[in-house]
DNA sequence: AAAATATTTTAGACTTGTCTAAAAATTGTA
DNA sequence: TACAATTTTTAGACAAGTCTAAAATATTTT
């Protein structure tokens, strides 16, 4: 019921690799990600499997049983509302943050987690516009995409930005591209990939694609 | 200059049993605090002298070297903040604050510390009423008082309860008794310990002797 | 299908922090 | 001061997690 912040780290190293591939996850991968040799991977995996955290066989690979996966995404749950509070709270800029929730992510108090979670007022994504789990293991699947992403049509609401240097979300809030604001686009020019689009239903604006790829969209 | 979560433990045990005994720490009393054996102790306190974070002579028990202290007191310090954070920002009540902070006063990161303290108002004491040492390692060494505890014509500034109750901090509210407010004892009564009080140079007012020992006060 | 290559596992060792049981030193008492 | 009681240290062992080197299995090439 308990783990080791190893353990926790293996799980979540699993998880991502599982995210991006369907198969059953190797030993190498494991060991890539884990910043480990395979050797030890194994003896780890072993342990894993005793506890029903995945299943295992012999130089066939690995994937997480359905308790596995919940500890994953308890983990990752804890990681991505830490990301926030040390972006939305303390100011942390984007690249700052993940270093230090890898270390908080660990903290044992699920009372914590959801007081936390109330705090930052119930936020679905972090900075870096990946979805925060729900208390019940929930995900919306959706990632955040930039507007330099989207198809012509698409529409969506802006809920987040990629760079948050203050002159970027200066020049975002001159042009009232601020979060909440639905976006739809328009037209793209092939010249320099710059975006027509609307704002809120109403005004038009060209914006370049610097400033469309530091836009992220909640579609 | 990187301790285990272990090492710093054993540290900040160390500076507590120092704190109020003066002579060297004996192995025993680490034991007891460190809720281990003797033995364990004589390990770990040959690995810390070897570190030359403490004093350690055979037989005669322990004290900590600067460098013990500054790594005790900064514990202290991060244990202090993230209680306050607790406690101030998530509602967390006084009785929880500690087991939590125990765990997040291990986190590796001086500028989330500095961070935190800013996001708190650069508090000077946590919930308990100890003192939060500051980023020089300078320790306010006045711990907070309870009105109970001051001797007549003592006056000082309500900094902090002990009791956090909604029930308590509204009678509290109800009698003008907030923060900041400076108390002046004027009498007390021998039947029941009940204390008269000036408020701000002011009004007078008798507290029962349970308000008056939940009531901290910085002098 | 056999040989060559790559991946994975095993075996044994090391580190950190812990323990028990026994030995050594210190302290208290008669 | 010598015996008894207490405290502290040593010696040897264990669990978690890691490593290297060698063995076993799987995969690719010819």
């Amino acid at each position: 019921m308990m783990y080791s912040y190893t353990e926790e780290n293996y799980i979540k190293a699993i998880y991502k690799l599982q995210e991006r591939s369907e198969n059953a996850i190797n030993t190498n991968a494991i060991a890539e990600m884990m910043q480990t040799k395979a050797a030890s991977v194994t003896d780890m995996v072993k342990k894993l499997s005793d506890k029903k955290l995945l299943k295992y066989e012999k130089y066939k690979g690995v994937s997480l049983t359905d308790a596995g996966n919940k500890v994953a995404i308890d983990t990752v749950r804890k990681h991505r509302l830490w990301e926030t509070f040390l972006h939305n709270k303390l100011s942390f800029s984007w690249d700052e943050v993940h270093d230090i929730a890898e270390q908080l992510e660990h903290i044992r108090s699920s009372k914590l987690v959801d007081k936390l979670e109330e705090f930052l007022g119930f936020p679905t994504h972090d900075p870096h516009g990946d979805p925060i789990p729900g208390r019940n293991g929930a995900i919306l699947r959706n990632k955040l995409v930039s507007v330099s992403e989207l198809n012509l049509g698409d529409r969506g609401i802006i809920s987040g930005v990629v760079n948050h240097s203050s002159v970027f979300l200066q020049h975002l809030e001159k042009n009232q591209l601020v979060l909440g604001k639905e976006i739809e686009v328009i037209s793209r020019s092939e010249f320099d990939q710059s975006v027509k689009v609307r704002v809120n239903r109403q005004g038009q604006l060209v914006i370049s694609f610097e400033v469309a790829s530091n836009i992220l969209i909640k579609m």
